[in-house]
RNA sequence: CGGAGCGUAGCUCAGCUUGGUUAGAGCACUUGGUUUGGGACCAAGACGUCGCAGGUUCAAAUCCUGUCGCUCCGACCA
């Protein structure tokens, strides 16, 4: 029989059994983007912008407090710039999108849009320091960047995309890297205490680093379905983009010396990764701290008459909790049922109901969204509602962090044998002694198609063997599918 | 860029094999009414250059060629 229910527009593939679908429609359904009409575009819609709007509140907080300060540099590029510099050419020249023409004439020289800026910043720090007095700069851009990349998918990889980029220069390489480890150490507390997003800050192999860089350091994170996904990156240039463009002062001896810089990015791309930790079959989990609506307080009344009873409280509500970000669904189209659905799927931490029950009782019912069903549900008085719904979304703040480390935890194995290595990686990350050589890494990406994911700068005590050569290893590497 | 699949209403799809009146359904949308504590119901209505461009034909959503886009799988990458 044909019998099969239609479909409601607000139903989403679950995690289980599709799990790429999945992601794709509640990006869609939860209004977060949009497909754009240009090839591996998409459209940040104001749910998603207000996500990254806050994203970039917390991030930008921790730079300035740690001395930077933001600026904005061109979009467009010297192609000659981006040649200066041997390795970053031969990492992006394939993903560069190139301007020839330029007022109905080509031009002398084209121009790339820039795939980052670390060229066209280096060539401007050149003309700006002179002296070690003129050291350290710290500066930031909040801007968007152009990668031609072969295959897309909305936040993790689109052709173009929204980032911050911080560069900074230094008299000395201690300075330098220590920079690039302050960065590293602000990306890392950015996602536990502000995502809930548990992640394992390491160093980059020489493979998998930054192009141009001396060394690359990354927070990475594991998703719902056991992928890594490399959610913020820190590099210590050294003198390399230094040396190509002159990037050099006086120091306090009168000795011509290189500038030591630093670069360091965090894109939209972290959006992907908070979807993909915390969202569940029911849709999205927005961790309080960050979600553009925090509580959301849905009426509940038939009659006019309940209505006269019901939104008077609402509004007192409302003003109680002037200092949450919340919105009141008063749509009178649809029913509560569905509307305790739809804000479940955007992922709305804390839902309110206020029905004539409640109000006769003097309390409101709140929902959360990290504990779906009755469980999640409970009333509350309403005296000091306020102080009430703070502790809650902490609760729910830091609930949402312990489940996701649990789920990661949960899903990073010690293999004893290379066999075991293998099996482990088609489900989970491997945490594994290395011995470095390009030769076992290339093995075990040919073999399993997991990519070495970082070597944790929280290292075990002492030394073991290659879990591919056995010769000795003395660091452990994360190992995993990714992103 | 290689392999596969898909483009018909806002969404999910039927129709295409075997060309033939005015291209359909469910959901969503609009209006009216009844509803509303976990995805309401009844009635009426509106919504389409069948992705785009060529070609074959008396006639193309349907057949052919090209092209663009999306998804999935590889290679590459924040």
């Amino acid at each position: 029989m044909t019998d099969q229910k239609p479909i409601s527009q607000e139903k989403i593939p679950s995690r289980g059994e599709n799990y790429s679908e999945w992601y794709n429609q509640l990006i869609l359904k939860s209004e977060l983007a949009d497909y754009a009409p240009v090839r591996g575009c998409m459209v940040v819609r104001p749910y998603g912008w207000a996500l990254w709007e806050n994203i970039q509140q917390a991030l930008d907080r921790r730079f300035k407090a740690t001395g930077h300060v933001n600026a904005a540099f061109p979009l467009f590029i010297p192609l000659s710039f981006l040649e200066k510099e041997k390795e970053h050419v031969k990492g992006f020249s394939p993903e560069l999108a190139v301007v020839t023409i330029g007022g109905g004439e080509k031009l002398e020289e084209p121009l790339v849009v820039r795939p980052t800026s670390e060229t066209i910043i280096g060539y401007m720090y050149s003309k700006w320091v002179k002296s070690y007095r003129d050291l350290p700069i710290l500066i930031n851009q909040w801007c968007n960047v152009v990668r031609w990349e072969m295959r897309t998918r909305m936040f993790l990889r689109t052709l173009e995309f929204y980032w911050q980029e911080g560069h900074t220069a230094h008299s000395t390489s201690a300075e330098a890297m220590e920079e690039t480890r302050r960065i590293l150490d602000i990306y890392t507390r950015f996602a536990t205490d502000e995502a809930a997003v548990p992640v394992i800050p390491g160093r980059k192999s020489e493979t998998e680093k930054f192009a141009g860089a001396v060394s690359s350091f990354t927070i990475e994170g594991m998703m719902g379905d056991t992928k890594a996904l490399q959610s913020g990156t820190s590099h210590f240039l050294g003198q390399n983009f230094a040396k190509a463009f002159n990037i050099q002062f006086l120091n306090e001896s009168n000795q011509l010396q290189n500038a030591w810089t630093t670069s360091w990015g965090l894109s939209t791309r972290f959006i992907g990764a908070i979807i993909m930790t915390h969202g569940d079959d029911q849709g999205l989990v927005m961790p309080p701290r960050l979600a553009p609506i925090q509580i959301v307080i849905v009426p509940i009344a038939r009659s006019d008459e309940e209505k006269a009873r019901v939104m008077p409280v609402v509004e007192q509500l409302r003003q109680a909790l002037a200092e949450f970000r919340l919105k009141v669904d008063d749509r009178t189209e649809v029913t509560p049922g569905f509307k305790f659905n739809d804000w479940e799927m955007r992922g709305v931490p804390l839902r309110i109901e206020v029905g004539p029950k409640d109000v006769e009782k003097n309390v409101i019912t709140v929902a959360r969204r990290d504990m779906p069903g009755k469980a999640g549900k409970s009333t509350l008085g309403m005296d000091q509602l306020a102080p009430q719904i703070a502790g809650l979304l902490n609760e729910i703040q830091a609930n949402m962090l312990a489940k996701a480390t649990t789920f990661r935890d949960a899903h990073i194995h010690d293999p004893r044998s290379y066999d075991e290595f293998k099996q482990v990686v088609e489900n989970g990350w491997a945490l594994s002694w290395w011995c470095g050589s390009l030769e076992c890494e290339a093995k075990i990406k040919e073999d399993t198609r997991a990519t070495t994911r970082c070597l944790p700068l929280e290292q075990p005590a002492g030394a073991g063997h290659c879990i591919v050569c056995n010769q000795p290893a003395h660091e452990k590497a994360y190992f995993a599918k990714a992103y």
